[in-house]
DNA sequence: AATGTGGTCAACCGCAGAAGG
DNA sequence: CCCTTCTGCGGTTGACCACAT
Protein backbone atom coordinates (compact mmCIF):
# COMPACT_ATOMS: atom_id res chain seq x y z
CA UNK A 1 0.00 0.00 0.00
CA UNK A 2 1.47 3.06 -0.80
CA UNK A 3 1.98 4.90 2.19
CA UNK A 4 2.75 2.53 4.02
CA UNK A 5 5.56 2.63 6.54
CA UNK A 6 5.96 -1.30 6.45
CA UNK A 7 6.06 -3.25 8.88
CA UNK A 8 7.15 -2.32 12.36
CA UNK A 9 9.56 0.26 10.91
CA UNK A 10 10.46 2.66 13.18
CA UNK A 11 11.45 6.37 13.43
CA UNK A 12 14.86 6.16 14.29
CA UNK A 13 15.75 4.70 10.79
CA UNK A 14 16.86 1.93 12.53
CA UNK A 15 18.56 -0.94 9.92
CA UNK A 16 16.01 -3.91 10.64
CA UNK A 17 18.03 -7.51 10.52
CA UNK A 18 17.64 -9.46 7.65
CA UNK A 19 18.52 -13.06 6.38
CA UNK A 20 18.50 -15.97 8.59
CA UNK A 21 17.55 -16.52 12.00
CA UNK A 22 19.76 -17.14 14.44
CA UNK A 23 19.07 -19.80 17.35
CA UNK A 24 18.97 -16.95 19.38
CA UNK A 25 16.52 -14.85 17.96
CA UNK A 26 14.30 -18.13 16.93
CA UNK A 27 14.02 -18.75 20.97
CA UNK A 28 13.30 -15.22 21.63
CA UNK A 29 10.49 -15.25 19.05
CA UNK A 30 9.01 -18.19 20.25
CA UNK A 31 9.04 -17.94 23.99
CA UNK A 32 7.42 -14.53 23.42
CA UNK A 33 4.66 -15.88 21.21
CA UNK A 34 4.08 -18.96 23.39
CA UNK A 35 3.57 -16.41 26.37
CA UNK A 36 1.83 -13.42 24.01
CA UNK A 37 0.06 -15.33 21.44
CA UNK A 38 0.13 -15.22 17.75
CA UNK A 39 -0.67 -11.82 16.07
CA UNK A 40 0.53 -8.20 17.01
CA UNK A 41 3.68 -8.72 14.44
CA UNK A 42 5.14 -5.49 14.90
CA UNK A 43 4.96 -5.28 18.81
CA UNK A 44 6.13 -8.98 18.91
CA UNK A 45 9.00 -7.49 17.14
CA UNK A 46 9.89 -4.81 19.62
CA UNK A 47 8.83 -6.05 22.61
CA UNK A 48 10.21 -9.42 22.25
CA UNK A 49 13.96 -8.18 21.37
CA UNK A 50 14.35 -8.80 17.92
CA UNK A 51 16.43 -5.99 15.52
CA UNK A 52 13.48 -7.72 13.24
CA UNK A 53 10.44 -6.26 11.02
CA UNK A 54 7.20 -7.64 12.25
CA UNK A 55 6.58 -8.86 8.91
CA UNK A 56 9.85 -11.19 9.34
CA UNK A 57 8.62 -12.45 12.96
CA UNK A 58 5.84 -13.08 11.21
CA UNK A 59 7.36 -14.98 8.37
CA UNK A 60 9.59 -16.66 10.89
CA UNK A 61 6.71 -18.11 12.82
CA UNK A 62 3.82 -19.18 10.70
CA UNK A 63 7.17 -21.31 8.40
CA UNK A 64 9.09 -22.57 10.82
CA UNK A 65 8.82 -22.11 14.89
CA UNK A 66 4.78 -22.66 14.64
CA UNK A 67 4.41 -25.86 16.53
CA UNK A 68 2.87 -28.61 14.35
CA UNK A 69 4.80 -28.14 11.49
CA UNK A 70 5.76 -31.30 9.22
CA UNK A 71 9.50 -31.40 8.33
CA UNK A 72 10.54 -33.54 5.83
CA UNK A 73 9.42 -34.73 2.43
CA UNK A 74 5.78 -34.48 0.58
CA UNK A 75 4.19 -37.68 1.11
CA UNK A 76 2.48 -38.86 -2.26
CA UNK A 77 -0.90 -38.12 -1.02
CA UNK A 78 0.01 -35.24 -0.29
CA UNK A 79 1.25 -34.46 -3.08
CA UNK A 80 -1.83 -35.89 -4.90
CA UNK A 81 -4.00 -33.26 -2.13
CA UNK A 82 -1.93 -30.54 -3.94
CA UNK A 83 -2.51 -31.62 -7.39
CA UNK A 84 -6.01 -31.75 -6.65
CA UNK A 85 -6.52 -28.55 -5.14
CA UNK A 86 -4.38 -26.55 -7.73
CA UNK A 87 -6.29 -27.69 -10.40
CA UNK A 88 -9.32 -26.39 -8.58
CA UNK A 89 -7.53 -23.17 -7.02
CA UNK A 90 -4.34 -22.51 -8.74
CA UNK A 91 -1.90 -20.83 -7.11
CA UNK A 92 -3.76 -20.00 -4.12
CA UNK A 93 -0.95 -21.55 -1.56
CA UNK A 94 -2.35 -20.43 1.54
CA UNK A 95 -5.61 -22.00 0.90
CA UNK A 96 -4.40 -24.67 -0.49
CA UNK A 97 -2.19 -25.66 2.74
CA UNK A 98 -4.86 -25.01 5.06
CA UNK A 99 -5.81 -28.57 3.55
CA UNK A 100 -2.58 -29.92 4.54
CA UNK A 101 -2.30 -29.81 7.97
CA UNK A 102 1.41 -29.31 9.19
CA UNK A 103 2.61 -28.01 5.66
CA UNK A 104 2.60 -24.37 4.61
CA UNK A 105 1.97 -22.42 2.03
CA UNK A 106 6.02 -21.87 1.28
CA UNK A 107 6.32 -25.30 1.37
CA UNK A 108 3.81 -26.06 -0.67
CA UNK A 109 4.77 -23.52 -3.05
CA UNK A 110 8.33 -24.42 -3.02
CA UNK A 111 7.33 -27.98 -3.82
CA UNK A 112 5.03 -27.06 -6.67
CA UNK A 113 7.33 -24.95 -8.33
CA UNK A 114 10.22 -27.26 -8.18
CA UNK A 115 8.34 -30.61 -9.08
CA UNK A 116 5.72 -29.31 -11.27
CA UNK A 117 7.20 -26.76 -13.37
CA UNK A 118 9.35 -28.76 -15.09
CA UNK A 119 6.81 -30.93 -15.40
CA UNK A 120 4.88 -28.41 -17.26
CA UNK A 121 7.43 -27.97 -19.41
CA UNK A 122 7.59 -31.80 -20.67
CA UNK A 123 4.11 -31.34 -20.93
CA UNK A 124 3.93 -28.19 -23.22
CA UNK A 125 7.01 -30.25 -25.21
CA UNK A 126 4.31 -32.84 -25.71
CA UNK A 127 1.35 -30.68 -26.35
CA UNK A 128 3.21 -29.73 -28.98
CA UNK A 129 4.20 -32.59 -30.52
CA UNK A 130 -0.08 -33.94 -29.78
CA UNK A 131 -0.51 -30.43 -32.09
CA UNK A 132 1.69 -31.05 -35.04
CA UNK A 133 0.43 -34.85 -34.50
CA UNK A 134 -3.10 -33.66 -35.23
CA UNK A 135 -2.49 -31.22 -37.75
CA UNK A 136 -0.63 -34.14 -39.57
CA UNK A 137 -4.16 -36.23 -39.18
CA UNK A 138 -6.33 -33.74 -41.82
CA UNK A 139 -10.02 -33.94 -41.33
CA UNK A 140 -10.16 -35.39 -37.83
CA UNK A 141 -12.62 -33.39 -36.87
CA UNK A 142 -10.54 -32.90 -33.40
CA UNK A 143 -13.35 -34.59 -31.48
CA UNK A 144 -13.08 -33.88 -27.78
CA UNK A 145 -14.40 -37.02 -25.30
CA UNK A 146 -16.07 -35.86 -22.10
CA UNK A 147 -16.62 -37.38 -19.20
CA UNK A 148 -18.95 -36.94 -16.97
CA UNK A 149 -19.21 -35.50 -13.82
CA UNK A 150 -19.63 -38.21 -11.89
CA UNK A 151 -16.87 -40.01 -13.84
CA UNK A 152 -13.93 -37.52 -12.29
CA UNK A 153 -14.57 -35.69 -9.62
CA UNK A 154 -11.67 -35.31 -6.84
CA UNK A 155 -10.09 -38.68 -5.84
CA UNK A 156 -11.10 -39.51 -2.39
CA UNK A 157 -7.83 -38.28 -0.37
CA UNK A 158 -8.58 -34.94 -1.64
CA UNK A 159 -12.61 -35.03 -1.22
CA UNK A 160 -11.55 -35.96 2.23
CA UNK A 161 -8.87 -33.74 2.86
CA UNK A 162 -11.73 -30.87 2.54
CA UNK A 163 -14.70 -33.36 4.27
CA UNK A 164 -12.34 -33.24 7.06
CA UNK A 165 -11.42 -29.44 7.23
CA UNK A 166 -14.63 -29.10 9.04
CA UNK A 167 -16.57 -31.87 10.34
CA UNK A 168 -19.88 -29.63 11.16
CA UNK A 169 -19.75 -28.49 6.92
CA UNK A 170 -20.31 -30.28 3.99
CA UNK A 171 -18.53 -30.33 1.56
CA UNK A 172 -21.08 -29.97 -1.14
CA UNK A 173 -21.28 -30.21 -4.97
CA UNK A 174 -24.49 -29.57 -6.83
CA UNK A 175 -25.37 -28.92 -10.92
CA UNK A 176 -28.29 -29.56 -12.41
CA UNK A 177 -28.92 -29.53 -16.32
CA UNK A 178 -29.76 -25.80 -16.07
CA UNK A 179 -27.17 -24.32 -13.50
CA UNK A 180 -23.31 -23.85 -13.69
CA UNK A 181 -22.04 -25.86 -11.48
CA UNK A 182 -21.54 -24.69 -8.11
CA UNK A 183 -18.74 -26.35 -5.40
CA UNK A 184 -19.58 -25.12 -1.81
CA UNK A 185 -16.82 -25.12 0.50
CA UNK A 186 -17.01 -25.42 4.11
CA UNK A 187 -15.16 -22.63 5.92
CA UNK A 188 -11.99 -23.59 7.60
CA UNK A 189 -11.29 -24.48 11.20
CA UNK A 190 -7.51 -24.05 11.52
CA UNK A 191 -5.44 -26.83 9.87
CA UNK A 192 -4.67 -27.74 13.22
CA UNK A 193 -7.73 -29.47 14.05
CA UNK A 194 -8.23 -31.89 10.74
CA UNK A 195 -6.74 -35.18 11.12
CA UNK A 196 -6.28 -37.38 8.25
CA UNK A 197 -6.33 -41.53 8.02
CA UNK A 198 -5.18 -42.09 4.50
CA UNK A 199 -4.77 -45.52 3.38
CA UNK A 200 -1.46 -46.57 1.43
CA UNK A 201 -3.06 -47.08 -1.66
CA UNK A 202 -1.64 -44.38 -4.49
CA UNK A 203 -3.46 -41.47 -4.98
CA UNK A 204 -1.59 -41.20 -7.85
CA UNK A 205 -4.05 -43.88 -9.64
CA UNK A 206 -6.31 -42.17 -11.91
CA UNK A 207 -5.27 -38.59 -11.23
CA UNK A 208 -2.41 -37.82 -13.36
CA UNK A 209 -4.13 -38.70 -16.48
CA UNK A 210 -6.97 -36.25 -15.88
CA UNK A 211 -4.76 -33.06 -14.76
CA UNK A 212 -2.24 -33.23 -17.00
CA UNK A 213 -4.31 -33.98 -20.12
CA UNK A 214 -5.73 -30.43 -19.88
CA UNK A 215 -4.94 -30.00 -23.68
CA UNK A 216 -7.75 -27.06 -24.29
CA UNK A 217 -9.05 -25.03 -20.90
CA UNK A 218 -11.09 -22.51 -22.97
CA UNK A 219 -14.00 -24.31 -24.10
CA UNK A 220 -15.34 -24.74 -20.87
CA UNK A 221 -14.15 -21.40 -18.84
CA UNK A 222 -16.75 -19.20 -19.32
CA UNK A 223 -19.35 -21.32 -18.17
CA UNK A 224 -17.11 -21.53 -14.54
CA UNK A 225 -18.59 -21.01 -10.96
CA UNK A 226 -16.76 -21.89 -8.16
CA UNK A 227 -18.28 -20.50 -5.63
CA UNK A 228 -16.51 -20.72 -2.23
CA UNK A 229 -17.73 -19.22 1.01
CA UNK A 230 -15.02 -18.18 1.90
CA UNK A 231 -13.67 -16.24 -1.01
CA UNK A 232 -15.62 -14.18 -3.98
CA UNK A 233 -16.05 -16.31 -6.65
CA UNK A 234 -14.72 -14.38 -9.33
CA UNK A 235 -11.36 -14.32 -7.14
CA UNK A 236 -10.91 -18.22 -7.72
CA UNK A 237 -12.15 -18.33 -11.06
CA UNK A 238 -9.27 -15.87 -11.82
CA UNK A 239 -7.13 -18.13 -11.04
CA UNK A 240 -7.91 -21.43 -12.49
CA UNK A 241 -11.10 -21.44 -14.14
CA UNK A 242 -10.17 -24.01 -16.09
CA UNK A 243 -9.27 -26.68 -14.28
CA UNK A 244 -12.14 -26.62 -12.09
CA UNK A 245 -14.25 -26.62 -15.23
CA UNK A 246 -12.34 -29.35 -16.32
CA UNK A 247 -12.78 -31.15 -12.75
CA UNK A 248 -16.51 -30.14 -12.07
CA UNK A 249 -18.05 -30.01 -15.34
CA UNK A 250 -16.59 -33.05 -16.85
CA UNK A 251 -14.33 -30.98 -19.37
CA UNK A 252 -11.86 -33.78 -19.46
CA UNK A 253 -10.33 -33.71 -23.30
CA UNK A 254 -7.99 -36.40 -24.76
C1' DA B 1 40.17 -31.47 -8.18
C1' DA B 2 37.69 -27.80 -10.29
C1' DT B 3 33.75 -26.16 -12.30
C1' DG B 4 29.00 -26.18 -13.82
C1' DT B 5 24.23 -27.23 -13.13
C1' DG B 6 20.06 -28.11 -10.91
C1' DG B 7 17.27 -28.78 -6.70
C1' DT B 8 15.77 -27.21 -2.27
C1' DC B 9 14.38 -24.08 1.01
C1' DA B 10 14.40 -19.96 3.92
C1' DA B 11 13.64 -15.40 3.55
C1' DC B 12 12.55 -11.01 1.31
C1' DC B 13 9.67 -7.88 -1.50
C1' DG B 14 5.69 -5.71 -3.22
C1' DC B 15 1.01 -5.58 -3.24
C1' DA B 16 -3.80 -5.75 -1.67
C1' DG B 17 -7.31 -5.87 1.67
C1' DA B 18 -9.04 -5.25 6.38
C1' DA B 19 -9.44 -2.64 10.39
C1' DG B 20 -9.41 1.30 13.09
C1' DG B 21 -9.09 6.26 14.05
C1' DC C 1 -14.64 9.10 3.23
C1' DC C 2 -9.61 9.34 3.91
C1' DC C 3 -5.48 8.00 5.97
C1' DT C 4 -2.58 4.99 8.54
C1' DT C 5 -1.35 0.66 10.22
C1' DC C 6 -1.60 -4.24 10.39
C1' DT C 7 -1.92 -8.61 8.26
C1' DG C 8 -1.58 -11.99 4.82
C1' DC C 9 -0.54 -13.60 0.28
C1' DG C 10 1.97 -14.79 -3.95
C1' DG C 11 6.12 -14.12 -6.52
C1' DT C 12 10.91 -13.99 -6.44
C1' DT C 13 15.64 -14.28 -4.88
C1' DG C 14 19.77 -16.08 -3.10
C1' DA C 15 22.42 -19.30 -0.31
C1' DC C 16 23.52 -23.83 0.17
C1' DC C 17 24.08 -28.49 -1.19
C1' DA C 18 24.47 -32.60 -4.15
C1' DC C 19 25.50 -34.42 -8.26
C1' DA C 20 27.38 -34.39 -12.98
C1' DT C 21 30.86 -33.23 -16.19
Amino acid sequence: MVGMMGWGANSDQQEWRKGPWTPEEDKLLSEYVNLHGEGRWSSVARCAGLNRTGKSCRLRWVNYLRPGLKRGHITPQEEGIIIELHALWGNKWSTIARYLPGRTDNEIKNYWRTHFKKKEKASAKQDKKKILRQRNQPQQNCTTTTISTTDKKLSPQAEEAIMRSDDNNAFTYHQNMDQDPVVELPPLTTSSDISYAWTDTSPMDGLWGGLWNLDDHSQASDKCKVALQNEPATDNCSYAPDYAVNLYNGGFIF
